[in-house]
RNA sequence: GGCGGCGUACCCAAGUGGCUAAGGGAGAGGUCUGCAAAACCUUUAUGCGCCGGUUCGAAUCCGGCCGCCGCCUCCA
């Protein structure tokens, strides 16, 4: 496997620090608002690293923290007027909410910042204690000097950040690039006490605290998004390495942005959508498959036109399935083997190798995306070509077998047509049951056996005014939810 | 100002030295169908922002130019 590290700006080989297993920490988010479509990339891109990985055989210890403490949570929970801790669960929660309707897997550990307060203590203790950091009433800085190495990840010289620095001078930092390990509390804030007097861990150092207990002093890989490079990650290894005089993470991997009308998605500009409002209109799986169709550091454009042809790739896969299942359940029993049959075996055949082959190319999912839907094409080749007999009918159950379990990796795929028929229903809102939907299906049959043209396809024309496409195969009606622009 | 990235068909998007430049969407034509839908087939880049260079050979490497974006401040 390769992978992009950042570190040294290059694709390299993946080897782990202990043969066939796998430590991977990830950034989490800061839990004072509701998660945006951003948040959701990046969940959803570790999500698939983590379960390729699994795929791939490797023990896997999976680390995502939560920033249940910070300046952010403290200024919501005054305009919201309630306590601190009450905005942190509160948000925990609706995190929750969101991913798990994404699909993505809970973390084996979760740490939060507030359940580790005297491991971040002792860190900050070892950093001053070591001369790494200095105590400026009751604030404690790290001295970002006396760290050589500081600037390796996002590739700058201490100098140059000075020059064009926009951080705002503390008269009291010995260098403005100098970063919060500790922060005093000011009168009525949340505060534990330490050393240097009562306060709350600064931002980056939790991560290092965390990630070290959880993980080790040096573990594989260190994800996030692109914008946790500077500052956050330079000073995570500043202050792990300071402090611990070993490599901190050995491969660091950051996801791109999403962008809407070209520009980086963000707070501040207020060009944001979360994650709940796209869910009310876009099935979670659509949504997926939208964040994997691109190379995971790549920018991304946010469009409903992205989601909705997101949508028709999904549902062409369903529609495949639902055409092997039909199919399937009235072939006969002799046997026909067809050229288009044989070009399928061969299609299967090389399938999961050119899948791999694309994952382990960092983790290029666009082109894994791509492979599968050239074997969604050569199954319904084959479907067209009407083969019969086992050896058939084994090759069509394979074929769609090898779509589910790779698209495992990816956790899309893994529901039946009529789940995913039903799935859209609801979430586009559609005025009708399946109860209905199924006895308008039944009157149209009769009709259509009277040779009453006329009515059936005044039924038809109805359904599909209310959003049901219908398909009248050799082996009967079937019904789908209209998507796309059909 | 410093550092970095990107520019592939009508749209999205893989491809980073060598077979016909993946895949999806949209459009057009066709096969199938009672008619449709789905599916399949054909078709839409002698060319990969522009100009030079290296090479037997470049979308892919090098240089210049144009355009877009990001980071340097909280940010996934």
């Amino acid at each position: 496997m390769r992978v992009y590290n950042t570190l040294s700006g290059k694709k390299e080989d993946f080897i782990p620090l202990e043969p066939g297993r796998v430590k991977i920490y990830v950034c989490g988010v800061t839990v004072y608002d509701y998660c945006h479509i951003g948040h959701a990339r990046s969940a959803v891109v570790f999500d698939v690293v983590r379960r390729y990985f699994r795929y791939r055989n490797f023990d896997v210890r999976y680390v995502r923290n939560f920033t249940d403490i910070d300046d952010k949570i403290i200024n919501r929970a005054k305009e919201e007027g309630i306590p601190w801790d009450e905005v942190a669960r509160k948000y925990t929660e609706e995190y929750y909410r969101d991913m798990d309707a994404l699909g993505i897997e809970r973390a084996d550990v979760e740490p939060r910042a507030t359940e580790h307060i005297p491991e971040i203590i002792a860190m900050v203790k070892t950093l001053v204690d070591k001369g790494y950091a200095y105590e400026v009433g009751g604030d404690v800085y790290f001295e970002v000097k006396r760290f050589p190495g500081y600037g390796k990840l996002s590739k700058r010289s201490m100098d140059e950040m000075v020059a064009g620095a926009r951080v705002e001078v503390d008269e009291r930092k010995r260098n403005p690039l100098d970063f919060a390990l500790w922060k005093a509390a000011k009168e009525g804030e949340p505060a534990w006490e330490s050393p240097w007097g009562p306060g709350r861990p600064g931002w980056h150092i939790e991560c290092s605290a965390m990630s070290m207990k959880h993980l080790g002093e040096t573990f594989d890989i260190h994800g996030g998004g692109a914008d946790l490079i500077f500052p956050h990650h330079e000073n995570e290894i500043a202050q792990s390495e300071a402090c611990t005089e070993k490599p901190f993470v050995r491969y660091w991997l950051h996801n791109g942005f999403i962008t809407i009308s070209k520009e980086k998605m963000s707070k501040s500009l207020g060009n944001f959508f979360t994650i709940r409002e796209i869910l009310d209109r876009f099935d979670p799986e659509v949504v997926r498959a939208f964040l994997l169709s691109t190379h995971y550091r790549s920018p991304i454009e946010f469009s409903e036109e992205q989601l909705i042809e997101s949508e028709v790739s999904i549902n062409r896969f369903y529609s495949t399935v639902m055409r092997v299942e039909v199919y399937l359940e009235r072939m006969s029993g002799k046997t026909r083997k067809t050229a288009e049959e044989e070009m399928l075996r061969e299609m299967l055949g090389g399938f999961r190798a050119r899948f791999e082959e694309a994952m382990d190319d960092d983790f290029n999912t666009a082109l894994a995306i791509g492979h599968m839907y050239e074997l969604v094409r050569e199954i319904n080749r084959c479907l067209d070509s009407k083969p019969a007999g086992g050896s058939a009918r084994e090759l069509l159950t394979e074929a769609v077998e090898a779509l589910r379990e790779t698209g495992g990796v990816l956790n899309i795929f893994q529901r039946s047509p009529a789940q995913w028929h039903s799935s859209l229903l609801r979430t586009k809102k559609l005025p009708l049951t399946e109860e209905e939907i199924n006895r308008r299906l039944s009157e149209r049959r009769e009709a259509r056996r009277a040779r009453d043209w006329q009515k059936a396809d005044r039924i038809r024309d109805e359904l599909q005014k209310a959003g049901i496409v219908l398909e009248d195969t050799p082996e009967g009606t079937v019904w789908r939810v209209k998507v796309g622009s059909e």
